[in-house]
DNA sequence: TATAAACTCTCCCCTCACAGGAAAGTAAAG
DNA sequence: CTTTACTTTCCTGTGAGGGGAGAGTTTATA
């Protein structure tokens, strides 16, 4: 099939699923006449593994990597555990980050009085220098 | 005082620096024998203050606007607010958005016996293809 | 004073994961 | 046969700088 049924069944679009042939990660079969691009029904699986795990955060390469132990018989369960771990870790302290200037500009917002003034204590937090301490 | 010495009182890097004067955003003296910048105390100040903001994950344009906010006296603070607030739910979101992925997650690695067996519901979550109805 | 080290300048390419669009070729529909 | 829809490659752009080359400048040392 053409690269636009492929990419509407993977649920991606035109420009990325042509992105992952260009960087050889799904190669699909190329007309030598033509050079369009056949997907057959384990390419669009692929494409499918791809853009779910991408939706689970990981990065390209790290699905190359999942795509290849996953395409290898031989493969133990704890490679995927392990990247799949790192992986929440790394999700654990972005979230942890988020959570700190969610709360610090919270509190700050809060003691904002969002009128028509001038004295604005966001500003000031932002201007005072407290932090180059060292 | 020179770009060097500059950034590190404002906590960036050298390359930082000199990237928010190429885009305008601090523009100090340039000695027009040697070009050379020269930075001021108040330039320093204006480097701090993006400095934080950038790390309350303000954008550069949202930087900018805050700094020309910070640098109207006739401001009021309602928009200063008003953009807190706005950055706070983005943040929200992404924090929902993470906390959702590493839930999933967490659910697929507690399932994986993370052993030498080739049996991994972790692969088998990202190839099962139940995400495209529609 | 000469030289070496440290600093600064501009310029160009690289990142990541594509998106947008141009120009040209191909296939399907009317 | 023509129009439309699809596909191809190629080029540029994104955000926010990082890395490094080659050249000029300033400071420190011998």
């Amino acid at each position: 099939m053409n690269i636009g049924k492929a990419a509407e069944q993977a649920g991606l679009t035109v420009k990325t699923v042509r992105y992952y042939s260009d960087i050889g990660m799904v190669a699909p079969y190329r007309d030598p006449k033509t050079g369009y691009r056949d997907y057959g029904p384990e390419d669009v699986a692929k494409l499918q593994f791809i853009g779910k795990a991408r939706r689970f955060d990981f990065s390209v390469e790290e699905c190359r990597e999942l795509l290849s132990l996953y395409q290898d018989k031989n493969r133990s369960s704890k490679e995927v555990k392990a990247l799949t771990l790192e992986k929440i870790s790394e999700i654990e302290k972005k979230l942890a980050e988020l959570q700190g200037l969610r709360d610090q500009l919270h509190y700050l917002a809060g003691h904002c009085q969002g009128n028509e003034r001038p004295d604005c204590p966001i500003l000031e937090a932002l201007s005072t220098n407290n932090e180059h301490k060292e």
